[in-house]
RNA sequence: GGAGAAGUGGGAGAGUGGCUUAAUCCAAGUCUUUGCUAAAGACUCGUACUUACAAAAUAGGUACCGUGGGUUCAAAUCCCACCUUCUCCGCCA
């Protein structure tokens, strides 16, 4: 959620919408239709909820006079009948100035967040920069497979059983792919618990609504996710949403910062209108695993945490040894609350092209003041907002794709990368 | 799923209709006195929104005692629904 005292401060100041403030939001498409009726709802908002307050405040005057009266044992209904007068103006005051301040917060809800100035203005995809690029795209002397025929063909995904079970976009790992996709979330778990100093964390699969709107998800990409029919409870489409609000409505202290955690859990995608993109094989799948990273960092260090947390997301790649670039996105293609966001991008050989396998974004205050996590600062000034970062550390699912398809041999069989053998009994390759 | 109990400020814990943002204790902070790993005393000690002021400081107002409704001139206190926690029973990995 942006931050409503801000933009009335800037506002005020001159140049209207014209200041970076506005001009952030009006970049990645806020129009200043939404931001013009944000204005105006603020101010009736102000003015109802003053009118309404001052009524109240008459009331309770008045009401406490009727409660001096009573203690004496003197007689009140003068003031009794006076009050009775008042009292249908002021509720329907009252109402009125609720209404008018949960549209306000509603509208608040459905606007993205301001990018940082070191995001480059794009208008799609093509306008993201390559900031690095690491290792060369593999180079066979065969034809490359796509993982979908590497795992038909080594008997170990199975698309066809999984449209019987459930239907598409869903699949069954067996045997090796399924031994494969958990040594790869065992590497990555340990990586971070013990290398980079993560927390683990094993969230709630299942989250409230209150939830996924605290992390930017509601209202507006309401129909990506799934939800349990007759409930306030949905399939998480990512470790983000119940690790961010682990601190929902809580103060922390300074001294507490940073705090990260790194999460495995499955994630439940509806994917509404992606239809036709990825149809065939894992890369875009109903239900995928991730390990996930997040931090809660004070507001000064959110962007050094950011690039930290972005290299623990790309160790992860280098010690698998697979060729990857970081991209940094525009503001056309970054996330609803994100500020800055890098994509990690790993070469598929099968689709020789590289493939997004991990973002990781910085939110700023964005979710924080969505979900009300706030620290207290040291100095003992007023609980401020703190910074939400996270990151996939990765996509499980497509780690597996990149592994199969970096890794395959001629002969139809698929090496082990060696950091994974100790968790997959030492063997050598997939046969 | 059934029966019962409970949810109050950073923590503990009082408070059954008006004088209550809420006694008291602990923790925390500021100051004072004496002074060497301490003690005593005084004061302070919530958050959000809002009004006045150019702004800050400050002062006023409104709201908040699990959440949402309701009764009443007036609700932490009465009523209803829900949520959470605990205990017992049932069921279950």
């Amino acid at each position: 959620m942006i931050d409503l005292k801000l933009l009335e401060k800037k506002a005020e100041s001159g140049a209207s919408y014209l200041d970076d403030y506005t001009q952030g939001l009006l970049n990645r498409g806020a129009s200043t239709d939404t931001l013009d009726k944000i204005m105006l709802m603020a101010n009736k908002r102000r003015e109802t909820m003053t009118q309404a307050e001052t009524a109240k405040a008459n009331q309770n005057k008045l009401s406490g006079e009727v409660g001096q009266l009573k203690r004496e044992g003197k007689d009140a209904s003068a003031i009794l009948s006076e009050v009775e007068k008042l009292k249908g103006s002021v509720k329907e005051l009252e109402t009125q100035a609720a209404q008018v301040d949960a549209d306000v917060q509603q509208l608040l809800l459905t606007i993205p967040n301001k990018p940082h100035s070191s995001v480059p203005i794009g208008k799609t995809e093509k306008d993201n920069q390559i900031v690095k690029t690491v290792g060369e795209p593999t180079k066979f002397s065969f034809k490359a497979l796509e993982h979908f025929d590497i795992g038909e063909k080594l008997n170990i995904i199975d698309f066809d059983r999984a449209g019987k079970v459930t239907g598409a976009r869903f699949a069954f790992l067996k045997g090796a792919a399924a031994q494969l996709e958990r040594a790869l979330m065992q590497f990555m778990m340990d990586t971070h618990s013990n290398l980079h100093g993560y927390t683990e964390m094993i969230p709630p699969f299942i989250v409230n609504s209150q939830s996924l709107t605290g992390t930017g998800q509601f209202p507006k990409f309401k129909e990506d996710v799934f939800h349990l029919e007759g409930t306030d409870y949905y399939l998480i489409p990512t470790a983000e949403v119940p690790v961010t609000n682990y601190y929902y409505n809580e103060t922390l202290a300074e001294a507490d910062l940073p705090k990260s955690f790194c999460a495995y859990s499955p994630c439940f995608r509806s994917e509404a209108g992606s239809h036709g993109r990825d149809t065939k094989g894992l890369i875009r799948q109903h239900q995928f695993n991730k390990v996930e990273l997040m931090t809660f960092c004070h507001p000064s260090e959110s962007y050094e945490t950011h690039e930290k947390l972005t290299s623990h997301a790309e160790k992860i790649l280098a010690e698998l040894n697979l060729p990857y670039r970081k991209m940094l996105l525009c503001t056309a293609d970054m996330g609803f609350g994100a500020s800055k966001t890098y994509d990690l991008e790993v070469w598929l050989p099968g689709q020789n092209s590289y493939r997004e396998i991990s973002s990781c974004s910085n939110f700023e205050d964005f979710q924080a003041r969505r979900s009300n996590i706030r620290f207290k600062p040291k100095d003992g000034g007023k609980p401020q907002f703190v910074h939400t970062l996270n990151g996939s550390g990765l996509a499980v699912g497509r780690t597996l794709i990149a592994v199969l398809e970096n890794y395959q041999k001629e002969d139809g069989s698929v090496e082990i990368p060696k950091v994974l053998r100790p968790y997959m009994g030492n063997k050598s390759s997939i046969t």
